[in-house]
DNA sequence: CTGGGTGCAAAGTATTTGCATGAAC
DNA sequence: GTTCATGCAAATACTTTGCACCCAG
């Protein structure tokens, strides 16, 4: 499991249910879109409104402890930072799984006068369980 | 220059000087955004409406004659289909500028399950120019 | 002619903001 | 007690749709 109430105020973010659910699921999910985040949490917390999704997972952009992953044709999901990686993505089943890659090895093939700060990859495909 | 119209009939698509104006300020300009493009759009065609834009965008991208980028951090921006190549974006400026890359390097590390249909690469960062 | 595109207005969806109340520290 | 988060409602932004009119083929 996972500490949320310290990561939150490590990040200084005051500690509220709310937020701690938030964590909560992104940890044990992996990545989420808004939607995903909204219907779960209505469960915890049948009261809880979209803005408070939102103006949280702004907030939480903000203090770089989420990353918002933009996925070719479909939402953007939030993860909670950890170190660089980068993802999989199923069509079929929407499925995304983080993997490790040496980015490294693209680089060199690049115009060394532009500073590199970032490298987002993302593949998309079929998985195994929906080829079948 | 490019020919619009053949290229629009190609397509599928019934030429019209809205849709060849898109395709000439994208040809052009290698990618834009929505509002980007409406806003050219409009010193040439001074009542167009963001419903052209939207609709033709759309029609474009089904037919597969346009592609969307997603940018972390910005807004889409949309290209003319070409040869597979992956995206420079200056987070300072803003420039987007394509680069070949040999992505299949990436692709030895991965689960061989997985059947993999397409590779976004994009490299964020601070571009010569803005770095003076 | 006929089908489909255009522009406008309206509807729909997504996201943000303002504010009163209540919880965190 | 003070600060800030929450939930609601309203506002704003973004995108799609319906329709009358017009142009491309």
């Amino acid at each position: 499991m996972i500490n949320s109430s310290i990561l939150l105020k490590e990040y200084d973010l005051k500690v509220t249910p709310q937020r701690v659910a938030i964590v909560e699921e992104l940890y044990s999910n992996g990545h989420m879109n808004i939607d995903e985040l909204y219907k779960n949490l209505l469960k915890k917390f049948p009261s809880i409104s979209l803005a408070t999704i939102y103006k949280n997972v702004n907030a939480m952009l903000e203090k770089v402890f989420l990353k918002e992953v933009k996925i070719p044709e479909a939402k953007s999901v939030y993860e909670l930072i950890k170190e660089d990686h980068s993802h999989l993505v199923c069509k079929s089943c929407g499925m995304i799984e983080d993997i490790d890659l040496d980015t490294s090895v693209l680089q060199s093939s690049l115009n060394s006068n532009f500073k590199i700060e970032n490298v987002e990859v993302v593949f998309s495909g079929i998985c195994s369980h929906c080829q079948k």
